[in-house]
DNA sequence: GTAACCGGTTTTCCTACGGAAACCGGGTTT
DNA sequence: AAACCCGGTTTCCGTAGGAAAACCGGTTAC
């Protein structure tokens, strides 16, 4: 029974700093949370695209979850929309400066998934 | 008509190398995603945590998604499980060293999500 | 003229995420 | 003995994410 108030008495550290660092993480996951805004994002890079374009690059990603995503983006000013009023319309859609704010975000994760990937193809051996 | 044909040759670009860029990141997505994996890694910066004290650093989460993210976060080694054979058993969750390679991108993360919010704050004004 | 492209919207449908709360055996505190 | 801790699991349930396909008016290439 010693044991377990020793062990108990060590946790009490870590006091709400810890949360303070979680909010602005949890934000930014607000923000992009879900499979397609980071690759849009990414499909962005190299300038504008049109939205089937955009759809082409994405591999997987469907008309309207395109759309959606491309609403939330443009919300948040990570994208912006530009209608060109030619016949037939066109649009495109443009990773705005604060959308380029994002690129460390986005190179480090690259950085992780791709060494990720390689840890994986070495234990399946 | 000649402005159509102009505004869409410009496209052909990008080809698949963006597409390459992609995989990893969706690969890194993919052990990721929700709104809880990375928060619980981060509770686990400092060392070793218990069930409930992590539960209660990370503000939100129920005991179930926790218990679920925890399993999730072990099969992918990001996050090791240690039981205690004491009486009753403790039991404790470590990051690994695995789970602290994630450190660059939580960190930019947390840069991108500190600044984001200022900027909100700035245009409530 | 007809097939294919453009930029989407709408509908239908299913599944996964995620929250609330009860519950388990056991231990400790008072 | 009551009340609270531990580490979870189970059940129930609503919502959001996401897939497939049809559809719209209009344009362009063959």
């Amino acid at each position: 029974m010693a044991f377990m108030t020793e062990i108990l008495e060590k946790q009490k550290v870590s006091g709400p700093e810890c949360r303070n660092r979680m909010m602005p993480v949890q934000d930014a996951l607000d923000i992009l949370h879900g499979k397609w805004k980071l690759l849009i994002l990414m499909s962005l890079s190299d300038g504008p695209m049109r939205f089937k374009e955009i759809q082409r690059q994405v591999e997987g990603i469907t008309a309207k979850m395109l759309s959606k995503e491309l609403k939330d983006l443009e919300i948040n000013e990570l994208v912006a929309r530009t209608v060109y009023d030619t016949t037939p319309v066109a649009v495109e859609y443009t990773r705005t400066p604060y959308g380029h704010s994002l690129k460390k975000v986005i190179d480090e994760l690259h950085a992780w998934g791709l060494q990720h990937r390689k840890r994986v193809m070495r234990k399946s051996n």
